[in-house]
DNA sequence: GCCAACGTTGGC
DNA sequence: GCCAACGTTGGC
């Protein structure tokens, strides 16, 4: 039988902090990450994502923008429940049982950094040029990120600047 | 709170 | 299937 080939690959995760910050995700063991309402984003769920990947935890539409820390994918997408849930923000009335349209993965949280790598600093940093966050227009809550973009920002994130 | 940029909806 | 109108995102 043959050993199935399975390379890690990295993301990263977009949250507003009012809504759902990495003090939140550090006060939990794991955590599913719902609310996902595009369909880009569903088919990375689905298609891409998956148990075993590496995130970074970025905030968005706050005071300090930027990364924050980092976590691990720890389960593959299942059905987000909060589309079936009249009482939820997420709920989505033309989804049914039968066929769902909204997928969540299960995270767990890595760590914190030292030091948030604000936006601008992605932005200044040649070695980041070309990551898709920072791509004119860009609005995908969750975007892929190199190997090596990601490895930069856990540096960045932990180095004495 | 402004607004650019993008996504979604629905009439035709 | 086009596209105008509307809704949402997210930096500033």
């Amino acid at each position: 039988m043959r050993k199935k080939v399975s390379t890690v690959r990295y993301w990263l995760f977009k949250s507003e902090p009012d809504a759902f910050s990495i003090s939140d995700l550090a006060r939990t063991r794991a955590v599913l990450w719902d609310g996902v309402r595009n369909y880009q984003v569903r088919n990375l769920l689905r298609d891409e994502i998956r148990e075993g990947d590496r995130a970074l935890f970025y905030h968005s539409s706050t005071k300090e923008v930027g990364v924050v820390g980092e976590m691990a994918v720890v389960g593959g997408a299942v059905t987000d429940p909060l589309q079936f849930d009249p009482k939820s923000q997420y709920y989505d009335p033309k989804s049914t049982k039968e066929a769902p349209r909204w997928l969540a993965v299960t995270v767990r949280y890595v760590r914190t950094f030292p030091r948030l790598v604000p936006l601008p600093m992605l932005r200044s940093d040649p070695a980041l040029s070309g990551m898709q966050i920072l791509e004119r227009g860009n609005r995908l809550s969750i975007t892929a990120v190199t190997k090596a973009q990601y490895d930069r920002i856990i540096r960045l994130g932990t180095m004495k600047r």
